[in-house]
DNA sequence: TGTTGGCTTTGATACAAATCAAATATCACA
DNA sequence: TGTGATATTTGATTTGTATCAAAGCCAACA
């Protein structure tokens, strides 16, 4: 949240704030097609968001974490339109949506906040369209992790060390490849000393060779 | 807009979208770090928004028509990070986001009206996401065209025949293929009955037929 | 502490789409 | 009306990734 508030508003805001859940590893914090009434501050954990067809093929559409916003598909039909499952046991914030409007309204610097975070995810989707749409899946695996300790680098976690929360799959199912490709390209990687890799450990050895790799874009 | 709103009320919101621009074609409504002042509402043409690397190899993020609105990308860096072109001579409606949020505020069906459509937009890319992650050429273009012609119906245009206004390359670009497995797909297509194709002219022959191929996600 | 089941790695092969190449069509404009 | 530039189609070949298959690894739990 941003700050510049007095403190009776300060007040008005942390109550929109106050309700907190649990969600339990593997469990879905909202499905697609349940009632939209919320958005959701993840507290701690991470989650991945996915859309699924009717023969039950998941496209997984992104991964979040503290600080993150989940939800927002809600908002246009009063339902959602993907799943939101936890990846590991987490918290987080329940924000009914009628309050964020109803304060949104009164408080200019809340109402910005919420444009932006909306903007910021439309900006974070079109790029990974263009990772999707053009490039290659050493490309993809590159952006991927550089992406992932940029965020968690954020949050005071280490810039080199990964602890992956979610499967070969899960990230093949976000990078548009293959698990079997995933697992290659993680090893090839390694072969080449850019990373180290034991299971959902990875660190990164080389940043530069990563950055290298998704900027050249061949 | 929706509708709801008082004669008063009317004015002031017409106030925001009284100026229009035009854009002739190939002309660059606005680019990738240009300063972020208005969203635009398109009265009248064909718009593509895309983004690019480095190295100049563009990603088309979506084709634009009338009564959509485009710029939404700028709100979270003051700046714009996608390009928007008119694919044909085009207008639109200038309407600067700080009155937008000014209205937002005094007005609670602007306001939500606002949150839908960033909403919309974030579900939209969802599934583009799910094309460019899981789909085939020819289910890729399926789903294309079907896209196409139901906001096209829905802008009382022909359930059957769409003029295309964007290349092979550009609708490559939109769904993660090359321009000659475009062209192929539609030779495909038009081989089988499907639809008839005469350079940017296509013609739905069998809607069902499209409906099979972009269901079945093979 | 052994067993089960899920996840990951690695290898061999198949295939869809990319690439390279050339011919054809269309349009703008001199 | 011809000419050049651009867009499209089609063919031949290559290639990156998917698919199929099997073995290894790890964690949870009986």
């Amino acid at each position: 949240m941003p700050l510049g508030f007095s403190e009776n508003e300060m007040k008005k805001i942390d109550d929109v704030v106050k309700t907190r859940r649990r969600v339990k590893q593997g469990d879905l914090l909202f499905g697609d097609g349940d009632t939209f009434t919320s958005l959701f501050a993840i507290r701690t954990g991470v989650f991945k968001t996915s859309v699924s067809t009717e023969d039950g093929r998941e496209q997984v559409i992104g991964f979040q974490m503290a600080g993150e916003i989940v939800g927002l598909d809600g908002i246009v039909n009063d339902a959602h339109s993907c799943n939101a499952v936890a990846l590991e046991d987490a918290e987080v914030c329940v924000m009914p949506f009628s309050n964020i409007e109803d304060l949104s309204r009164e408080f200019t610097e809340l109402q910005r906040h919420v444009h932006k975070i909306m903007s910021r995810e439309i900006v974070r989707e079109n790029k990974v369209m263009m990772l999707l749409g053009n490039m290659r899946a050493e490309e993809r695996l590159a952006a991927f992790l550089l992406n992932l300790v940029q965020r968690l680098h954020a949050r005071g976690f280490s810039q080199s060390e990964i602890v992956l929360r979610m499967t070969r799959e899960e990230i093949g199912s976000y990078l548009g490849m293959k698990l079997e490709t995933v697992s290659r390209t993680f090893s090839k990687f390694s072969d080449e000393g850019i990373i180290q890799v034991k299971q959902r450990y990875v660190r990164i050895i080389k940043p530069e060779a990563l950055k290298k790799i998704f900027n050249l874009q061949a």
